[in-house]
DNA sequence: CTGAAAGCGCTTACAG
DNA sequence: CTGAAAGCGCTTACAG
């Protein structure tokens, strides 16, 4: 249907070879023929077949990128840096939404195997053993963003996610604030549940002020879910001064909750989230956030990557810097809990 | 490297056709050699190659899907749709970027061309006649989603915007409003601007209030500009009392300058967007919006794409019905502007 | 029920 | 500088 090489070479009146030749950049053609390539390419509109070349070639200029909901705005932050970078570079991009399924993600291991794309990006999950071995299996590059692992040779790229959740903290300590919850993550995620946890408690720690478990609530990073606990939180907690969420929605969702029962931020209550998402900027008052470069991550990520596809060697992994973008949701606290006056319970 | 089929073939003692068959589930083997042959597959852990198959079949089972911007909530939540059904109907799907950026759109056409995907997804950008070009060229099947052209037997999925403005407006007037502004997307954005001003417009007329350009101000979708539109429209029409922003990320912009300027929403001023991106739910106070279904339209995309790949058949198009969501950002206008007495300049 | 052979659209030694 | 031929890993008539 679609002219080929063939159609080419014929209308030339050259090979097929020589046509590859000059298709290629290659060596070994007058600029005579090269001419009558070009012209018989313009004639008919021939476009390669990147199918047959990456048949041949055993690359098909593609890597696929794995997440476990494309539809945040954190993944499609990563996403749009990892995409930047590929195109760039004349890769394409494969996505894989795996909703934080296990059996979805070792079906599209096993499809992006089919597809023989030249490496992977695996985002924000923990990396199972199985998915381990089966990467180790399809003998392709990977890296991992968000999320790290115990093997050796993986190369990652995050956020030290324990030193900004400490850092997070001791911002809310060196604003006065000694009665500080936690709205956390995943109790058991490993990658950003466990770390912030402890960033947290050590941060307590270090400025002498004890730990309180009805001040920590456990959320899944997301609005609905974190919303109740924020809810939670606060009757069983009525007396806190300040919030450490563990995402921007988590903090948003304190936000939210916040104003319904008109407690307000950050007058009687600070509260710094984690991530710095667009989201973060557009919330009533703007998030004071604790920021990971997700763009940068991405395309990062899709450096290191498309670099180890390219030389066969491996890459390190890299600690991105955190940074606390100071908005308008922390403020020192007063001299006494103004909270006190409107809220009996406390 | 990785075993192929010619490797099954020797290991099962059969020939490579014969593979092949019961790899394919066509008919001509006996029980006996299909165990034989699953068993040498299992044995050497074959895999299938895909792009061998793509070249021979002249399909690829991968679509594309073009966005001017991948990092958007909007963007995500189509992308979501289109990524759910074609996965589950065996289709991997290609992302690309545009970034609203004519010289990319046509280098992706290309690159996806060259990659044989077996169809195309096209979104939330106008169809210039070029890529119309390109696209029959290609001389494969495509959708369009939120978006729409002149052109024959080009299918598009979207929502009426004319209609979804008009009931925004209608909907404001239905409270009481009647000095109502209007936060339009880009002025000569033929799909998503000029459309939902006529609707605006046409609602205020049917309602015999007459049409104030100085109550129009016009931004880009995005929260930076509309920040800055929403100001300059506070200075110069201080009066109003409520707001059609045609994005959620419009409505949310005039939340925060509302709220900069100590401007109570929905006491003072009712706010209603357009979208329904899950920032609507987490806006204070929620955000009243007209919703877009955008994952069922990006499902529905990949539906009929998917559809016209397998069947070869055209598809009709599709004008999926909004709704309005009423949140907490809109209320009754009261007796006398209660705003009068806040700000002097009115 | 099964296999030998041609062919998908390319690239790449090899020979001239 | 150029072409004939083999081959990438499959599928699909065709013949038996």
């Amino acid at each position: 249907m679609n002219p080929t090489i063939k159609d080419v070479a014929k209308k030339a009146n050259v090979s097929i070879a020589t046509v590859s030749r000059v298709l290629n950049n290659l060596q070994g053609y007058s600029e005579q023929t090269k001419a009558k390539v070009y012209r018989a390419i313009e004639e008919i509109g021939y476009q390669p077949n990147a199918i047959a070349r990456g048949l041949i070639n055993k690359k098909t200029q593609t890597i696929g990128v794995m997440f476990p909901t494309v539809s945040s705005l954190f993944s499609s932050e990563i996403l749009h840096g990892v995409e930047d970078f590929a195109q760039d570079n004349g890769y394409s991009v494969m996505v894989c939404n795996t909703d934080s399924d296990g059996k979805r993600t070792l079906k599209y291991l096993q499809v992006l195997r089919e597809k023989q794309v030249d490496g992977l990006i695996f985002s924000s999950e923990v990396l199972k053993e199985e998915y381990y071995q089966t990467l180790q299996q399809m003998r392709i590059p990977y890296v991992l963003v968000s999320t790290e692992s115990g093997y050796d040779h993986v190369p990652y790229i995050k956020v030290n996610d324990f030193q900004a959740a400490y850092d997070a903290v001791e911002y809310l300590i060196r604003f006065g604030h000694r009665k500080i919850a936690l709205l956390s993550g995943t109790k058991h995620d490993t990658i950003a549940g466990i770390p912030r946890i402890e960033g947290y408690k050590k941060a307590l720690e270090n400025h002498g002020i004890p730990i309180n478990e009805s001040y920590i609530a456990y959320g899944d990073f997301l609005f609905d879910v974190s919303y109740k606990a924020m809810e939670e939180l606060l009757s069983r907690a009525p007396d806190i001064t300040a919030i450490f969420a563990a995402s921007d929605e988590m903090a948003i969702a304190a936000i939210s909750v916040a104003a319904k029962y008109g407690i307000k931020v950050p007058d009687e209550l600070s509260i710094i989230g984690y991530d710095d998402l667009k989201l973060a900027q557009m919330s009533v008052p703007p998030l004071t956030t604790v920021r990971q470069p997700l763009y940068d991550m991405g395309n990062l990520a899709s450096q290191k990557l498309i670099h180890m596809i390219k030389t066969g060697k491996a890459e390190s992994s890299c600690i991105v810097a955190h940074s606390i973008v100071e908005r308008q949701t922390v403020r020192a606290i007063s001299s006494h809990d103004k909270r006190d006056i409107h809220n009996p319970k406390t």
